[in-house]
DNA sequence: CGATATTTGTACGTATGTATT
DNA sequence: TAATACATACGTACAAATATC
C-alpha cells in the first residue's frame, strides 16, 4: 500500500472550512465582518445545512469566527484565533499569510529546542543517543543533498523530543511540527555549502552534550545554533526594544 | 447576565463522550478494548445515532479511541491519547488519573515560566509592569487568605505570560491552564504562612528583574522559584542533578 | 475466493427549541 | 410580540470498509 499519509477522503464540510478560512487569513474577510447566514452558504455551496454546520463549527472551534445565537456570525479579530491549530498554521504557511506569526513562532521554536536538548541530555537512552549519530553521520556525507539535509535536520530534531522521554513536548513538536517545517524551508532558501559544515558540527556538539549527559552545554549549544538561524527570519526590532 | 464563565448548555454528546472518556482513563476500558457499536450505545444512552457519532467523534479526535471503518471501534494505548487536549487534561486532574503524567507537566511547566519570565523581562510594557506590581503588593498584604493567595499565583503567571507578548505562549498557557491549576492546588495543600513570604519575596525578585531588564535573572529567579515548587510532586526517580 | 451480513461514514430533511432583533 | 437566525437532536438512506461464512 503506497498511500500518502495524508489521505484523508475529503469531505465536503472540511472544502467549505478551507474556502471560508483562507478568505479570512487573507482578509478578503476582514475582522467585524458577517457571514452569510446558512441558508444562503447552502444554496453557494450545493450542500444541506449538516455540512454547512460543521464547517462553521469548525471555524468557531479555532477562532477564526464567533457564532452569535440568533444573530449571525462573525469574523473574529486576529487575537481570538487558536494559533496553536495544525490546519490554521499549516493554511497560514501556504498562503503566505504567516508572516505576523513569525518572531512568536521562533521564540516558541527557541525555548523548544533548548529545552528537549537539555531533557534529553538527561534522558536519553542509548538507542536514542544511536538513532541521533546515525543521522549526524549522515549529515557529515559529503553526498548528502541540500534536500536531504534539511530532512535530516528535522529528524534530529524530532529525535531530540523523542530521547527528552517527555511525552507532552512530543505532542507539542507534532502540534508546531508544519510550521516549523515552513521556517526551515523558508531558510532552506539560504542554505549552502558551507552552512551545512558549521551546522553538522554544532549537531555534534549537540550530540557529545548528550552523551556526556551534560545538559547545561547541550542547552547552550542549541541556543546557539537556534538563535544563528533565528537571524534571517526574524522581524522583530531586535535587541533594542520599545522606547 | 451574570452568568459563569463556564456556562455551554450542555449537549448529550458532551455527556456521553465524559462518561466513556472516564471509563477508558481510569483503566475501565483498558486499550485494545472494543466499544460496543453504535446501535447498542444508541439503546444504552438513549440517544439517536447523530449523538452517539458525535461523542465518538470526540472521542476519536482527543485520540482516545480508534475507528476502524466497518470494524469497530476500540480503545487506543496511551501512547495515542493527546495528552494536551483541555478536555482530557481537566478530566484526568479531576479523576486523579494525573499521576503517570505529572513529571512530564513540571518538565514544560518549567520552560514554560521560565521562558515567559525572559521575555518578559525584554518586552513588558510599563502597564504590564504596573499590573505585576499590583499583584504582589496583595500577595504581601497579609490579610490574604490561603485561598486568595493561590488565585494571585496564578494571576502572576497569566501577567508574565502577557508581559511576554507572544501570542503562541499566551495560546499555550490556555491550553494548559487546566492542568496547572490542578497541580498547583495539590501544592496548596503544603502551603502555609512561612511559605507564602518566601514566595512572595521570589515573586517580587522576578518583577524586579524585569523591572530591570535583566532577563538572565528574572529565568534564573523564575527557575529556582518553580524547581522549589517541583520537589513537592514529581515522582520521577532521578533526584539528584545539576541545574 | 466470493457472497453476504455487519458496522461505520456521510449527508439529507425535518422538527423543535432558543436567543436576538 | 413577531420575525429571523442559530442550536440541537431525530430518523433515514445509502455508501464504503470490513468481517464472516
Amino acid at each position: 500500500m503506497t498511500e500518502s499519509p495524508s489521505k484523508h477522503k475529503r469531505r465536503l464540510h472540511e472544502d467549505v472550512f478551507e474556502q471560508i478560512a483562507v478568505q479570512i487569513l487573507d482578509r478578503t474577510l476582514p475582522p467585524g465582518t458577517a457571514l452569510p447566514k446558512d441558508a444562503e452558504l447552502c444554496t453557494r455551496f450545493g450542500v444541506s445545512r449538516t455540512v454547512i454546520r460543521e464547517a462553521i463549527q469548525v471555524l468557531a472551534a479555532v477562532g477564526l469566527v464567533d457564532v452569535r445565537h440568533g444573530a449571525g456570525t462573525y469574523v473574529n479579530e486576529t487575537d481570538r484565533w487558536d494559533l496553536l491549530d495544525q490546519r490554521l498554521l499549516y493554511m497560514m504557511g501556504s498562503t503566505g499569510t504567516v508572516g505576523f506569526l513569525i518572531d512568536d513562532l521562533l521564540d516558541i521554536r527557541r525555548m523548544f529546542e533548548v529545552e528537549a536538548a537539555a531533557l534529553a541530555a538527561k534522558r536519553a537512552t542509548p538507542e536514542d543517543i544511536q538513532a541521533l549519530e546515525t543521522l549526524v553521520s549522515r549529515m557529515r556525507d559529503p553526498s548528502t543533498t541540500s534536500s536531504e539535509y534539511l530532512d535530516l535536520n528535522l529528524e534530529f530534531h524530532a529525535g531530540l523530543v523523542q530521547a527528552s522521554h517527555n511525552r507532552i513536548l512530543q505532542g507539542l513538536r507534532e502540534q508546531l511540527r508544519g510550521v516549523l517545517a515552513v521556517m526551515m524551508n523558508a531558510r532552506q532558501s539560504q542554505a549552502n555549502a558551507e552552512m551545512q559544515i558549521v551546522s553538522t558540527a554544532m549537531h555534534q556538539m549537540i550530540l557529545d552534550s548528550i552523551r556526556e549527559r551534560r545538559p547545561d552545554r547541550a542547552q547552550a549549544v542549541m541556543l546557539a545554533h537556534v538563535q544563528g538561524a533565528e537571524r534571517s527570519l526574524q522581524t522583530r526590532s531586535s535587541g533594542h526594544h520599545d522606547t
